[in-house]
DNA sequence: CTGTATCCGCATTGATACTG
DNA sequence: CAGTATCAATGCGGATACAG
């Protein structure tokens, strides 16, 4: 995985460590939720409710998970307003901005292969 | 999600065609396994049994699946050998390889931020 | 070796109700 | 409004057996 950028380094327990952390990472965030979630985000900051309605099809309790994970991941910020109804923000930190360019990379892929992909698709259903 | 490449579209059936196969992309690709194989494969062509071995705890059957799908999706190249015992080699296609820099690029986030994720975690589950 | 099919437990998920 | 808790369902994933 990793294991490439680490190749050669004096200490093999780092290695692994930093082996079994980027596939936790990998579990983690490799998920379409969360996925949609920084790509809606963006650079933007949105509450929770208008995060629901951005990312169509997500449940109350998935978007509160997915959303609890991201942020002790450091990926995103949460700032809750004291005020009554409360008003909770959600934004993107530095490192998940720079995650949601490579969010951003697949989001252009996909566009960029749309026509492939169907073809692909329709050849191997038949 | 992928809107923002085709505002302005004068097809909005094309836009929305677009949308749902790109969360379909997202939902088919966005997970470990899917991952985890296109890192592997990365240039090279692995039979099934290697790739088993590479991406260590994925079961037959996910192995199985998941190529099916990513063959499917035109992202690996599948060629059986008649031979016997038969020989079955897989590889990545050219849109393989361009979703392979995506992926690649998770890689590298993860190594960067790996010390500011540990921290963040740290912090969160106190 | 590669792949399909089946069974089954467990985790994920959605729906619902309830709190601050 | 934002969030937690609970429960039921269903679907995922692993193990196993078997075929080509």
């Amino acid at each position: 995985m990793v294991t490439k950028q680490f190749k050669g380094s004096p200490e093999d327990a780092d290695l692994t460590r930093a082996d079994s952390l980027a596939r936790e990472i990998f579990s983690d965030v490799a998920n379409k939720w969360a996925f949609l979630i920084i790509e809606f985000l963006g650079e933007r900051t949105l509450r929770f409710t208008e995060l629901r309605n951005e990312v169509e099809g997500i449940s109350h309790k998935m978007l509160t998970q997915n959303l609890r994970m991201l942020e002790r991941n450091g990926l995103v910020e949460r700032t809750v307003h004291p005020t009554v109804p409360p008003r909770v923000d959600y934004t993107l930190t530095e490192p998940g901005q720079a995650l949601r360019a490579t969010v951003n990379g697949m989001c252009d892929w996909t566009s960029r292969y749309l026509v492939d992909i169907e073809a692909s698709r329709r050849r191997f259903d038949a």
